[in-house]
DNA sequence: ATGTGC
């Protein structure tokens, strides 16, 4: 018996050794060759009936083989990606493209849509639309699950809260800052923290502490609370066309939305240790397995806290003004949803895309001295009912702190006349796409009702304010 | 995006 038998059989690397060793150990048992062959034939195509016994090791080594196997298989990349639509094309920079592109060399891609605000992401670019079958991608949806926008509109004109007011008011009821919560005597309770899913999971268990704390606040990055003029170009939800003060808000689920990110993409990435580097970050999770099931329930959780910080920030405020929202609306940018592609239903991942399904109404935001919109999708079916949910960076962070000072910042919002309280340069509004192309961009997308001007912003200071 | 890590 020597290797040449062994390699004849189809024994290959690793297995060859163990396949020689247990051949002998068979023949020390005065078995002859050709039975110990037949054996080893046996073993070979059937690992798992030899799982104890003399062939345990090569049984155990042919079994890990034909699961790595398994996953290279169901893990390999299409060898070219699927088409997909891109809409302002020109405003998008092409290694945001090559992110879209790896995604649809996904086996589990089924369409996708590029977003005219799209820019560099992890694992899916931000503005990028992504349908897949049965499986929910945790960097498809993002780190800041459930982020999403809303606007209320009260029925009186802008000037009837003063500059000096707006400030206070925002610093009052605002918190704003990675790690920032409310003081324990400030907190106010929500539906949301009582639901039975907390305690249906360890991970969501240890984060319900940290979410009742953080409810009501804002983060940091582009997340804002402004005051502003809202003009509505015609009668809309029971108001007359006009300019009425508004409240515009940007915030996602906070520490928790992220500490659950980190640990389902960890969690999908161990699941696909064959997936290609250029895919790592795309990770996915099956909705029928345990994995996906978790993830799925806690993202929706993480949708609906991310809502419920926002009414408690308008809740908040409206109620400082005295003032009840004549006109409210408020839509998820960063989340996964179940709906029917084509006829088929898939998992619709929007990481940095507003849903705009026929009839529904979607936020825009430009920047903190641009103007947003108060748009109605159109259900256009190349963009998956989908829109931009912004301006789209044309800076990095890094970049923006390179190019720009305070200086020009402070110029562009005094041009304006906005009020900012924090706000860093990275923030610019000269670091972001020009809102007017890009909102001209998806023109089949959706339609514009009204525009938002801020007058008064909060972010968080970043590193420095402006 | 988040008060922290392949």
């Amino acid at each position: 018996m020597n290797g040449k038998h062994i390699t004849k059989l189809g024994f290959t690397n690793t297995s060859i050794g163990l396949a020689l060793a247990a051949a002998q150990l068979r023949e020390d048992t005065g078995l002859g060759r050709q039975a110990i062959l037949d054996e080893l034939s046996a073993v070979k195509s059937q690992p798992a009936a030899y799982q104890t016994g003399e062939y345990a090791a090569l049984a155990h080594e042919l079994l890990a083989q034909q699961t790595h196997t398994a996953f290279h298989a169901a893990d390999a990349l299409r060898p070219a990606a699927l088409p997909y639509a891109q809409f302002g094309a020109e405003l998008i920079e092409a290694n945001a493209r090559a992110q879209m592109d790896v995604a649809m060399q996904l086996p589990i891609a089924r369409a996708g849509a590029l977003m005219p605000d799209a820019h560099v992401g992890y694992g899916l670019p931000i503005g990028g639309v992504l349908a897949t079958e049965n499986t929910v991608i945790p960097y498809g949806v993002g780190v800041d699950i459930g982020c999403a926008m809303h606007l209320s509109v009260f029925a009186v004109p802008p000037e009837h809260l003063k500059t000096a007011e707006a400030l206070h008011l925002l610093q009052k009821h605002t918190r704003f800052g990675a790690g920032i919560g409310f003081e324990r005597r400030e907190r106010l309770g929500h539906a949301v923290l009582d639901e039975a899913a907390w305690d249906e999971q360890p991970v969501l268990r240890r984060l319900h502490d940290k979410a009742a704390e953080q409810i009501g606040s804002s983060g940091s990055g582009n997340h804002f609370a402004e005051f502003g003029a809202f003009t509505l170009s015609a009668p809309e939800a029971g108001l007359e066309a006009g300019t009425y003060l508004a409240l515009l808000s940007h915030s996602g689920s906070r520490g928790f939305g992220a500490q659950v990110a980190g640990h389902f993409t960890k969690l999908a990435e161990s699941l696909h240790p064959a997936l290609d580097t250029s895919a790592r970050k795309l990770a996915w999770l099956d909705l029928g397995s345990e994995a996906g099931e978790a993830y799925w329930q806690a993202m929706n959780l993480a949708g609906r806290y991310a809502l419920a910080n926002h009414e408690q920030l308008h809740a908040r405020l409206s109620r400082a003004l005295g003032e009840v929202a004549a006109l409210s609306a408020r839509n998820s940018h960063n989340l996964a949803w179940k709906e029917t592609v084509n006829g088929e239903e898939l998992i619709v991942h929007r990481k940095g895309a507003t849903p705009a399904a026929a009839g529904q109404l979607g936020l825009i935001p430009g920047s903190m001295a641009d103007p947003g919109y108060l748009v109605r999708g159109k259900g256009y079916a190349p963009a998956l009912g989908s829109a931009s949910h912004g301006a789209g960076r044309q800076l990095g962070r890094k970049a923006a702190q390179a190019a720009l000072s305070k200086s020009v910042v402070s110029a562009y919002l005094r041009d304006r006349g906005v009020t900012l309280i924090g706000g860093g340069v990275d923030e610019a509004p000269q670091a972001y796409k020009r809102i007017e192309a890009v909102i001209a961009a998806q023109s089949e997308l959706v339609e514009v009702l009204g525009e938002f001007r801020p007058r008064v912003v909060r972010m968080d200071s970043g590193s420095e304010d402006i």
